[in-house]
DNA sequence: TGGCTATGTGTAATAATTACACTAAGTTTG
DNA sequence: CAAACTTAGTGTAATTATTACACATAGCCA
């Protein structure tokens, strides 16, 4: 493996989300030390200093995919984090010192986000991540460095592109029912919604498309399935 | 003056977007390097360096106030830009070679965005800055580095706001007409609307409110005037 | 076969959007 | 000083979007 020059002043970090057809999720690092105990116990989002002939995006794809396996995931920038005390919390020092060359040097974050469906990918943790785990939003804990802060402006961007953008059929089943989508919509913008007014509102839109087919084995009437057409969409 | 640790890796660069009652126009910046003749000819935003000790958004702050002479200017984060060559183009190679200590050292720049009334603020220039311009955005020349992509972000991300926030107060005096409103939407989304229309529509909001004044000493029938009501504006 | 559970559907009232054309007020010009 | 010029200011009808709301239905299960 090539050797990499790595810039001592920038990292970046992923803001990787989920959705269990309840609620929303997050990817989180377990961090790994080596020999420490407590150290171990913090969770962090997938991040870590950049190389120094590589873009941003490239750099976010590489750390993510070097830290928890998951590869070829559409990156998006969401804001950047420069506080200058930002990494130097006393147990983040700690962590920071057992991996790092310059542990104590100023570094700014960019931080990144995707819509993925988990159940299309394996998480394969490595590096200094011990494991990688799906905590769901609501549940997510004190993380490492400012990564609360980091998740709450992912969480904020999701939300306003949610108006804009067919967000969240990546991160549905291929083929998928408008409860789920709804279901979907209210986790992301944390509300409920008439079903009858969604629906037409959906199927307004034209791009979801009803396949003949019907969900099986579930023990109530079972509910069409639908798909998100890209083709018709990208027309408009 | 103190003296403050330079952070080589990490910039800031400021766009300031200002508004002539016809057209948005940009704040920029004309290179100064002392002795060569050619670097100067180049227009770029203002921006420079941080230092290891302040947040990006003092950063941003301080440079745009050391270029320009702008002070107290509510800034915005808007994105970073981080390719490993954005800044290796010979002419900005020369340039940088002139004021930097490293000049080939690879520098990634967060971009901050601002909106002002130009009317309530003076330039006065300085630091490598030789002169500070308005220039209107359609009749913006190639920049330095990537200020160009810079500046198309900053326009998107203004696009973007002025559906959800009231923006462009800042860019009105504080007593303005409907029609300077509407110019100014037109200008920032590069569109026309109805004169009717627009005006049902701000006046449905309410925080926009009728001073009992006329226009005075213009060659027709004198507009009204109005001004925007903060408090009212907050209450929602 | 009766009960359970989530699906799927329609309508009326209200609000927002669009398209469109003429009179009015003040200044300038001849 | 009258006519011409320029921008301000206004209303309506048609269309579309939003909101609020309740009941019959399909398939499974006990």
């Amino acid at each position: 493996m090539p050797q990499h020059a790595i810039n001592p002043n920038v990292s970046v970090d992923c803001v990787i989300f989920s959705f269990n057809n309840q609620e929303l999720e997050v990817l989180l690092i377990e961090r790994s030390a080596g020999n420490t105990d407590k150290v171990d116990e913090i969770k962090a989002l997938p991040g870590n200093l950049i190389y120094e002939d590589e873009t941003l995006d490239c750099g976010a794809q590489r750390v993510l995919t070097e830290l928890t396996g998951l590869e070829n995931i559409f990156l998006e920038q969401v804001y950047t984090f420069g506080d200058p005390d930002r990494i130097s919390k006393k147990h983040d020092q700690d962590w920071l010192r057992s991996i790092r060359a310059h542990p104590e040097a100023r570094v700014i974050t960019i931080a990144y986000t995707s819509l993925i469906n988990k159940e299309r990918f394996n998480l394969t943790p490595s590096s200094f991540a011990r494991n990688a785990v799906w905590i769901k939003v609501k549940d997510v804990p004190q993380l490492g460095f400012d990564h609360n802060d980091i998740l709450e402006k992912a969480l904020d961007h999701l939300k306003s592109k949610i108006y804009t953008e067919p967000l969240g059929y990546e991160l549905l089943p291929d083929r998928f029912t408008l409860a789920q989508l709804q279901k979907l919509y209210e986790a992301i913008l944390d509300d409920k919604f008439d079903k009858r007014n969604f629906r037409r509102k959906i199927l307004r839109t034209s791009f979801i498309v009803p396949l003949n087919e019907k969900q099986q084995g579930v023990a109530h009437k079972p509910a069409g399935l639908y798909r998100f057409d890209k083709a018709l969409f990208h027309q408009m």
